[in-house]
DNA sequence: TATAATGTTTAGGTTTGCCTAAATATTTTG
DNA sequence: CAAAATATTTAGGCAAACCTAAACATTATA
């Protein structure tokens, strides 16, 4: 059995890995985990202690098989959380993770097991993010942003790279959420704004936001 | 807000203030907790400095207010937590305190008023234990115990007293559950053993049972 | 490629919540 | 009511998970 804080560590270090194909560094997860580097160095050692990480002083941590097994466990606990929250509770979701982020380190494999028979195995989260099954195995979700889609591209939002509060109420005014067919009309050069068409509606879509969007190309008309 | 420890101190004195009329001792903590009484002593301490106990050298604690309304909140959820376990999730009344001793620690009142909410307000968890209601009020619950009725006395099982699994799984095998209806049909002088009938069929009950058996007892035939 | 800038680790502390052993207070009992 | 038994507190330590400041390694730059 782990600490909260050791199974925060293998979350953090397993989503930094996902990004880098380096080793994740002590001041990536210092940003992360919003705790000093020096504290970073000594629990990266207990971890690698446990055969949890690999870790080599100056490079960086890699998960070990173990560490990722262990770490894929942790998120599968968030994200039915997330879902149980807003399907069950009616919790928005921009309303679910901070509570997640206590609920995840609940331990009881009856108690999650449950959870994901009584939502019926769902395969996503509330922000798209995929649900690992109890072995760990997931698809990992398609990667296409909003931003790099050519225009004339016709899709549905499919996941939010970004899952702040402040970005999904965001997305909230505007009308855009999971499963929402868009038209990507226009593209202005100047600032990489988009326009696009939701239901004959116009939606203006900043770069920023639109790089925080993921969506499901159809075609192109 | 409080640690996990710090509440667990709450419920634990909350607890014991109920049967013994006078300051809670250290010695009776440390038994309930597992926890050696030096250890009580200190933390004893630190609620007094946070004003949520009554803290004499030698004899014994007591809540103030404050502190019985926060031991409160933490029973309600541990309560309703139960409540939700064995009736969305199936699970068996013996499995669900474990669990529930971690849930009850999860900081949200958003969430626990969701689970309420979704469960239509119960008022009793599935060890017939009163539920508290956001403002700390509750039922007192009938305090009889079948070893104390009378020969001849009809009634139904509301309560148990102790909630150990293997005192829950031994009534199962007994058939005999919250809501059950008896009939004591006899005494035995020697061991206080009683026979009572349910659904005409008589099961043997010994003293030490019967007396961790909450009844509401009906008419006396 | 030497030096400066940046990133990482080490050394030494702190707080929380626990422990054992010893000291002290209370309670029981002859 | 004094001695013995029991309960409680105090003193001194330990592990986990943080911290700051200083030392040291790596990387960038002139
Ligand atoms: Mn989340
Ligand atoms: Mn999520
Ligand atoms: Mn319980
Ligand atoms: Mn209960």
């Amino acid at each position: 059995m782990f600490t909260q804080s050791e199974e925060n560590y293998l979350k953090a270090i397993f989503h930094l890995q996902q990004e880098a194909e380096k080793g994740v560094s002590t001041s990536k997860l210092s940003a992360l985990l919003e705790t000093k580097a020096s504290s970073i160095t000594e629990m990266v050692k207990k971890l690698a202690e446990k055969n949890l990480v690999n870790y080599q002083k100056y490079y960086g941590v890699e998960l070990t098989d173990t560490g990722r097994k262990q770490a894929l466990i942790i998120i599968r606990k968030h994200r039915l959380w997330e879902c149980f929250l807003v399907e069950q509770l009616d919790f928005k979701w921009d309303e679910v993770h901070e509570v997640a982020e206590q609920l995840e380190h609940i331990k009881s494999e009856k108690l999650i097991d449950a959870i994901d028979r009584l939502l019926g195995h769902p395969k996503t989260d509330p922000h798209g993010d995929p649900i690992p099954d109890k072995d760990g195995n997931f698809t990992k979700k398609n990667t296409s942003l909003l931003s790099e889609c050519r225009v004339g591209s016709i899709g549905i939002i499919v996941g939010v790279k970004d899952s702040s509060p402040s970005f999904l109420q965001y997305l909230d005014k505007q009308c855009i959420a999971l499963g929402t067919k868009f038209n990507l009309r226009h593209k202005e050069p100047f600032d990489n704004a988009l326009e696009i068409t939701v239901n004959d509606q116009v939606i203006k879509v900043s770069h920023k936001m639109a790089s925080n969007l993921y969506v499901d190309i159809g075609y192109t008309s």
